[in-house]
DNA sequence: CATGAATGAGGTTTCATTCAT
DNA sequence: GATGAATGAAACCTCATTCAT
């Protein structure tokens, strides 16, 4: 008696689930091109052919995973176009970043690499210098809302803020002094600190 | 007639800085791993087996440009001691920074590479989470110097404007607005700015 | 309510004759190391899995079609035998490999097939040379029979006769003009043109 | 020293020979999918990578010698375009087939392959229906010349003959009585014999 | 010093076959 | 009888490295 549809729908999302863990984990600690096919089987303690029933290709594991990551960055950013005032939404962004880079650190590892190497092609309609003008220009917006003084300056100096902090926290690992440099810049995008910029 | 020694010396110079030119453009844009040696050898004009005559393996080359690298960053951070105004001395790392990266973006998207992935092995003794701990330390005798309130904070915030900017230069090239933000950041970092935050 | 033994078999039956279908299809149109048994199994709309409940491997499914194409052949052959005289036994030859071809065009390119490479063992005990100079022999007693000429040079030729047309049918599809030629062959070997070879 | 270019040249010459020989002859005997990389290298006496320093890809290697085989073809073709005589051209063409067909046996297998699978696709655009019929429409205007009565009837019982004879030679071997058949053939097309069909 | 042909280990991918359900 | 997930051997292909010249 064969397994019911759903039995098999289970086993699947099991299966796929785990090569993809397995496939973010290592790519992002060695790279898309440092990590075999046989190292993923082997960490997903399955078989190399398995993986085949599961993803055409390795191009389209690391595929499936930026899309699954572009997605995460879209749901981070809803609700924050919800908040009204400007400092609110710069600090959400601050803790929201600082919380998901500390709890994604391979997401985001994987990331960082997509961007240095155009590796598996398709992903330069994203990753690419426009798509960061278009978060400045929606921070630049913020600041204007808030009536600074150079909210262009003050934009990218934001965004290189919290880029940077991104990349310490991913290569400090636990020395990073996560929560004193958290406070101090939210402090820094707090209603009274923004006011002084006026 | 046989070349003098000189000649000889010369020869194996160019060819060693060829193939190192090659090397760092090509690591620079498709990673280590994604590079064939075939492709080092096609870019700087010369056969695959001569490689191997200036270097022991692929590896090497990587070695070779990776402590270049270091040895220009040392340089440049050398002046920098001398200065003995706090301020001074954080403008002039912003404004190294700046010409350094624009001007050698190729090393600085290879760094984060290297930063990114254990490849070669051998650099951990260098790019590890002590190593940026240091350069924190350095930053936060500056501002301690400069008798600021937050030293430590501010040295993080620092460094995280200058990584920040330094990935936006890389990632956006010539969209970003490069000088006007340096002097937007320059003037933060001004005596007067600093005497502010006292 | 458990099946009766007859309503399994008859299952059995379906299935097996649908898996041979599909098999001939594709192995005809893309050849035996060309065609995968999930090739098969989606064509026959049934799972992989049960295909081995039919046939021991995928060498056994082609033994079987090869197997069901000697036989019909040898159906075929065999009302020839009957017949006396020998314009009509090559008359009808030629009606029956006409008909044959043209209306199994799938089995005749497995056949071609089967002749052009060893793949699946076995068959060599039919397919080899020696079974051709068997029909050849048989063709010359024909012609013997009919008293002409040169019937060993006859019987070669009427082979390459029929042969040739089986590929051109084969490959030509609806190009080609299946009755204006049949005809044409047909008068060729009437009593009346038969006579003139005497 | 490296070699000269010419040194190269002939030492590339000479690898690329060895593989297509090999793989002619393999692809022949267990086509195309059924020989591998592997099997070519071992013929060949060479290692597999070597095969793609000449090759694209095992596809890639079929193509050059499917067209290698057109281009004999068109070659062994051409010289009876310049007779005049409709029996000598015919006669010259029986010839050349048995000739060609008999010294080049594994060209023609793997020219029948070709024809029964589109395995490496590219083909088509010739080994189809449609250039078929070019060669019959030639055969049809040779047998007008000829002054025959039904010229398109002789021209397709002619086409059979020789690829029935082809198909003949390569499945009999030595068994076949090359000789005695092609004369036997040669005299049904000779100036004497056509002038009956008139 | 310089060349590129040649090797072979290892990577990606396919697929006949098995097996738990 | 029936399903399709899972396996693993073997296929195609890449590439760092060696070597004869």
């Amino acid at each position: 008696m064969p397994r019911t549809e759903e039995q098999f729908h289970e086993i699947r999302e099991r299966s796929k689930t785990q090569i993809l863990n397995s496939s973010l984990k290592l790519f992002a600690e060695k790279g898309f091109k440092g990590t075999s096919i046989s190292d993923i089987a082997k960490d997903a303690k399955i078989s190399k052919g398995l993986i085949y029933n599961y993803f055409e290709s390795k191009t389209a594991i690391v595929e499936a995973i930026y899309l699954h990551l572009l997605n995460e960055m879209q749901r981070m950013m809803e609700p924050i176009y919800e908040l009204k005032d400007p400092s609110e939404k710069l600090q959400r962004i601050v803790m929201d970043t600082v919380k998901y880079t500390s709890e994604n650190k391979d997401y985001w590892k994987l990331y960082l690499n997509f961007m240095l190497q155009p590796s598996p092609v398709k992903f330069e309609e994203v990753l690419n210098p426009k798509f960061f003008q278009k978060f400045f220009l929606e921070f630049e917006e913020i600041f204007t809302d808030a009536g600074v003084k150079e909210p262009k300056n003050m934009a990218y100096e934001f965004a290189a803020i919290l880029d940077g902090m991104q990349m310490h926290i991913l290569f400090m690992d636990n020395l990073y002094p996560l929560k004193e440099i958290q406070n101090y810049i939210l402090n820094k995008y707090s209603k009274k600190e923004l006011k002084k910029k006026k």
